[in-house]
DNA sequence: GGAAGCATGTAAAGTGTTACATGATTTT
DNA sequence: AAAATCATGTAACACTTTACATGCTTCC
């Protein structure tokens, strides 16, 4: 029975100390470390119970007065799937899924002003991304660096870069259709 | 009543002249148009005949011999809402969820020799991933661009430029990793 | 006559999101 | 006393994927 990724982003924050379901909820909101694969509060605890089920993690109870919490840790089975998982030599190929780049891809409908518009939103939506890469997310890696963590400071790095080429790149898109006249060229195009 | 994503790639590729559910798979799966939007056939028949309900779509009988096909076009209703898609101001932020880089997040997991064999088989995965887009996608794209379609192939080329990229990102990253010794070294970093 | 392609769908399971629900403790 | 935070969960819905199911037509 192969866990799925959400499964073993669980494992993962339980392994670096993340111990309950409330703390891995508020790990994520803080740091938001696992930008690259998002979850939801609503399937933190249905996946620890599934998780225990299946022999990966165990839990006791460790109450704060008279406050409940319930404390995970991973069993010997959890840990070797965990490195198992990590030392995979298939890493599945990339999806990435944008309503931004889908509405581009039938840009054709557009006239050229307004594709050129639609350009300019994508844009600024990747420059808006690479600064809350940049002044939020960085720093809180490089924050969590100072305890011996030095890869999410890493990934966040490779969020800022990539939303701050997407925004290059896509200016350089504005300028190509731009340079496009509305009227047919005399041939200035290589053949 | 907002329609999904997955609605306006049906919407848009109707317009396009995809006009039935076959010919709207054999689109998909010939020239990898919507990448940054996958859908698989069991959705789209589905979705056709929610689109008609709705009043987006409208359908007529067009058996070739005794072959039955359905053939469907955008009603006004139809049209509206996908220029309206295309020209709304706001795009949502971009999902990237990806396994990989899930992966690279928990790599202090591993011995440093490990991380960076497991950055490697990220690099080459997205050289493989600009191998295909440069020499597949592309040129399908291309061959679009004669019947007056330029946005596909650009959408191919941004894929191909964003592997491209990727792959070199994850270069710098390994020599990151190799040029930190095993041994703590004498502070040749900035404070 | 058989294989490949055209054509349309369903069933079931898996996965994920939004909103709701509850109650204790600590801080202001 | 109220607000914020700690803590755990459920219900309903939305969406996607995998696998299955069927039958006709054209080409070899």
């Amino acid at each position: 029975v192969a866990l799925k990724p959400s499964s073993y982003l669980i494992l993962g924050l339980v392994r670096g100390g993340m111990t309950s379901g409330y703390a891995i909820k508020r790990f994520i909101d803080e740091t938001r470390m696992p930008v690259f694969w998002a979850t939801t509060l609503a399937q933190i605890y249905p996946e620890l119970a599934h998780l225990e089920d299946a022999g990966y993690l165990s839990s006791t109870d460790d109450p704060h007065g008279a406050r409940q919490r319930r404390a995970y840790s991973l069993t010997p089975t959890g840990e070797r799937a965990l490195m198992a998982w990590l030392r995979r030599a298939q890493v599945p190929p990339m999806e990435l899924r944008d309503e931004g780049l889908l509405r581009l891809a039938f840009a054709d409908n557009l006239p050229r002003d307004e594709a050129i518009a639609l350009v300019g939103r994508l844009r600024a939506r990747s420059e808006e991304a690479a600064r809350e890469f940049r002044d939020e997310i960085v720093p809180i890696g490089e924050a969590l660096r100072a305890g011996g963590l030095r890869f999410p400071v890493v990934i966040g790095q490779i969020g800022a870069d990539y939303h701050a080429w997407a925004a290059e790149r896509l200016r350089a898109l504005e300028a190509e259709l731009q340079g496009e006249s509305g009227e047919p060229v005399r041939e200035s195009r290589r053949p």
